[in-house]
DNA sequence: AGTGTTTATCGTCAAGCAGACGACTATGAT
DNA sequence: ATCATAGTCGTCTGCTTGACGATAAACACT
């Protein structure tokens, strides 16, 4: 099979982004409203082309600036706050995924703490934050009756794996901190996890868990009673990214 | 930010494969000599462009098939014997990583027994099986003293990223089957695991845990001694993808 | 001030699992 | 017959988990 360098079939290569917050203790992702053909109208995931002297990640922190104002946390400098978590997720190039041409997505997860208002070219209309059991749930009905049309694209796939890539990867590292203030208390660290996985966990043994765990959670000294109840202290993110043993996923 | 479908910057996207193996107790990985400019010479992992009609891990079980003539496995057939396992890795897109342009190259994992003899287009001298150790240690030397060159491209991180995945995955998972025959003893079993990891592991908390998982190894009724010693019955994998506990990847 | 509600945090107990390791079994090689 | 090799079954101890009782410290009422 000789090389040909000039033979080559040429691809539209762009990045999608799925955004996920925690929101009224519900995981939500970031929905935007296309504006053109194919799927006007309807809810699909935000991204955009990659730009010919830009990185896949690059790209991607590009997008997610553009759509939510968040900066990506760089990995590089670990000791920082607020920059969203943000990891290539897996790619999709089923050749009719796109109707118009060859499209070659790069999706992206990007994992947030509940903060920012949405936007979407500064149309606050075309973007928002919905439930991801609710943009999941295909051909039903939303919350407020109105018959929910499916994602475009093939963005219900896309969302579906990175829901599926949190879940299970919050059972054995850190992540979950990325959708917390940069302190946070125990309590509120456990609620995540309830949004994620939905299910209800027991705060006695979660407690021991996470504070049982070096290196997880380091105490800022101060305590808040933001959640109401009794005081409780303010941890921020220590610096092991990796849980072990893991935290388990209840069953059923 | 409008749409323009004429003014998408071109692509060239390919896949490349990390096909992983294991022989005489080592995990290798397949290379190929490359026959033409850049690195000419240099030793790469083999892969290809993304035919236009072509899905992603299409073209992949396709690369598969004419570097090793392995099948891929067909998730839709779990009952079926010894397709390799193929699953998407990550994608690559730096700007820079292909001097001649911009090419995206979508990798993927391929786990295969120890069986075939490799060829690249029917020339065995410009591919081989190498451990990865051997693959990994830019700059270093072979085991026969001579300088090895590192991988072309960024072959290097792309099969590290294989190699991790491949390590952590087989905790969790029923994957290090898909390194065996279809009929194998927990011995063997356990050999896989020990080169995968380079870890020695004991022949009996393994099976205590091999064999006490539902799910996870069927008897065939048969026994084999050609590992020597007394006979060992022959299991074949359940049905189970999911170990739950983990088998835990021992520390240092 | 007292009472209830909410959330946080500490303890206890039993069951389960993992790591270390002893003992025995069934084969082939010498 | 003896040894070496690999497989398989048990035992013991310590750690982790899940279930859950009990206490602590705030706020909202009355």
């Amino acid at each position: 099979m000789p090389y040909d360098p000039s033979a080559f079939p040429p691809f539209a290569v762009t990045v999608d982004l799925v955004v996920l917050t925690v929101r009224r203790h519900a995981l939500c992702a970031l929905a935007v409203r296309r504006g053109e053909p194919p799927f006007q109208g309807r809810w699909a995931l935000p991204g955009g082309f990659v730009r010919p002297d830009e990185d896949l990640a690059q790209a991607a922190a590009r997008e997610l600036v553009e759509e939510t104002g968040l900066r990506a946390h760089d990995p590089s400098v670990p000791a920082q706050d607020n920059g969203a978590h943000l990891e290539q997720l897996a790619t999709y190039g089923d050749p009719k995924r796109d109707p118009r041409m060859r499209v070659v997505s790069v999706a992206h997860l990007a994992l947030a703490p509940d903060l920012p208002a949405p936007r979407a070219g500064g149309d606050a209309s075309n973007a928002r934050w919905a439930p991801v059991e609710e943009l999941l749930q295909q051909g039903g009905y939303g919350r407020d009756g109105e018959p929910v049309a499916p994602l475009a694209f093939d963005h219900h796939q896309i969302l579906a794996d990175g829901v599926e890539r949190a879940r299970s990867k919050i059972e054995y590292s850190s992540l979950a901190t990325a959708f917390c203030p940069s302190e946070f208390t125990v309590g509120e660290l456990r609620r995540v996890y309830e949004a994620v996985w939905g299910v209800a966990l027991d705060p006695r043994n979660f407690h021991r868990k996470v504070t049982g765990t070096p290196g997880f959670l380091v105490p800022t000294g101060g305590t808040t009673t933001r959640q109401g109840g009794r005081p409780a202290q303010l941890f921020r993110a220590g610096g092991a990214t990796l849980l072990n043993p893991p935290m388990l996923r209840p069953e059923v």
